[in-house]
DNA sequence: TCTGGGGTCCTAGGACCC
DNA sequence: TCTGGGGTCCTAGGACCC
């Protein structure tokens, strides 16, 4: 039997916390260039504003002025999230974090009343200690169990936020009520190429032979089959062990032409992803760079590329990965084109080794490895990158755009025991040390 | 005017081998 | 003149997720 908790309107429950006074409200998150909607209030949803509109567009559905946008502020919602983690850890076994605001469990205990008792605890517990409302729903599978949690999470006042899909009729019942499309695994591709035959529910999608799913879909598609029928396919492991891959990436605040500006960015990615595989213990073998015109810019000519170069030695040296990145940018450079994105990825990723040493080098290497030590340190100690490698700019022309940042200092103030809040504090051009969104989620 | 940032898995098809 | 069949590995791209 597995579980699945998951908070509510995850980013702007975060806001919330620090400001009541959006409690009620039409209220958004923003992505990272203040572009789309990644979070919305329970209030937005029902104004009829979808998960990834462009902000711009939210007057097409409703009275702009009554929503309160704001700027994402991931460093934040993280926190939170450790914390919603943390509790969670203590109370059930084998908690396997899904993403910044999910996670699966194992069922603690056998018999199903005590268990619901449990549950309900928890999600007061949390709402108390943490400020963030919870849903839990718990089925045989974890797709299941995502449906559980819909349902856990939409009859609040009537479930207490847990829901337990477990008998086959009551299985069987809410098949016929969930679309197709709202299955766990099952996005607008495959749901389209379903309702064309005439699938509709995942009831109907149940009764299709499971041969034909594979060999008409994929394998996906029928693990997705068989976990609605009450089958554990382990599907989507959500035991991350390790990343196979850590990309930084960033849309620009406008399209840039110079090719400093640009590496500027370069570096401060390549700089990035190298501190998050120094975090994992990791070392990566080879380096990408990728750079991109705007989609939405008919009027200038686009321009896309890709560059992957292998390293000699698999490392998570912060100098040789800037290096290699703008190595492989100098391979895709090309002049006279606008640039809107671009990206710095590690891949071939191995586990378990700090610096990998240098067989030509050794004593190099160790210094080497110090000097990372040292600087992931004062990093730590007195914010994000007080020292960096590059003479970047303080923040760069390539910044992306936030501009909605509304919470009163105090309350920011009042929590920088733990964090490092405001945009001033990261000249990277955002203010979280990743990024997660919750595009059709929530 | 304004459209995010990260990931994973699977498949088809090409290159290469005997 | 005759030009198979089976296997592996790699990559690009598609589809999905939050």
């Amino acid at each position: 039997m597995y579980g699945l908790v998951d908070c509510n309107n995850f980013f702007v429950s975060c806001e919330r916390v620090f400001d009541p006074r959006l409690n009620g409200k039409k209220v958004v998150v923003l992505s990272n260039n203040d572009g789309c909607v990644i979070a919305r209030s329970n209030e937005a949803k029902a104004a009829g504003i979808p998960m990834g509109c462009p902000a711009f567009k939210i007057k097409e559905h409703t009275d702009p002025r009554q929503v309160i946008q704001l700027s994402a502020r991931h460093l934040l919602y993280r926190d939170l999230s450790n914390r919603v983690m943390s509790i969670l850890s203590r109370e059930v076994e084998n908690l396997q974090q899904y993403s910044v605001d999910e996670a699966f469990f194992v069922l603690p205990h056998e018999d199903v009343e005590t268990s619901h008792r449990m549950m309900a605890d928890l999600v007061t517990k949390i709402r108390q200690y943490v400020g963030i409302p919870v849903s839990i729903g718990f089925a045989p599978s974890r797709t299941l169990a995502k449906v559980a949690n819909h349902i856990a999470k939409r009859d609040r006042r009537i479930t207490d936020g847990v829901y337990w899909l477990v008998r086959p009729e009551a299985i069987d019942i809410i098949l016929r009520r969930t679309a197709i499309e709202d299955v766990w695994g099952i996005g607008r591709r495959l749901a389209a190429s379903l309702q064309a035959k005439g699938i509709r529910t995942a009831a109907d999608f149940v009764k299709m032979p499971p041969s034909l799913v594979r060999s008409q879909y994929s394998v996906t598609l029928e693990r997705t089959q068989r976990e609605l029928m009450g089958h554990d396919c382990q599907i989507a492991n959500p035991v991350t062990i390790a990343h196979k891959t850590i990309m930084t990436s960033r849309t620009f605040g406008k399209v840039l032409t110079n090719r400093d500006e640009i590496a500027d960015a370069i570096v401060s990615f390549a700089e990035r992803t190298a501190r998050q595989l120094r975090d994992e213990g990791s070392v990566a073998g080879s380096i990408m760079t990728y750079v991109r015109g705007d989609h939405f810019r008919e009027d200038l000519p686009f321009y896309s590329n890709s560059c992957q170069l292998v390293l000699d030695t698999p490392t998570s040296d912060t100098m040789t990965i800037v290096r290699q990145a703008l190595n492989a940018f100098n391979n895709i450079w090309r002049d006279g084109f606008g640039y809107r994105k671009a990206g710095v990825m590690a891949l071939d990723i191995v586990h378990g080794g700090a610096i990998q040493l240098n067989v030509f080098d050794p004593e190099d290497h160790g210094k080497l490895r110090r000097l990372m030590t040292s600087i992931d340190g004062i990093n730590n100690l007195y914010g994000k990158r007080s020292v960096k490698l590059a003479p970047g700019l303080q923040r760069g022309e390539w910044a992306p755009n936030q501009n909605h940042f509304q919470t009163t200092s105090q309350t920011l103030h009042f929590y920088t025991g733990m964090i490092h809040p405001g945009p001033q504090a990261d000249d990277t051009g955002t203010t979280e040390e990743e990024s997660f969104g919750e595009f059709g989620g929530d």
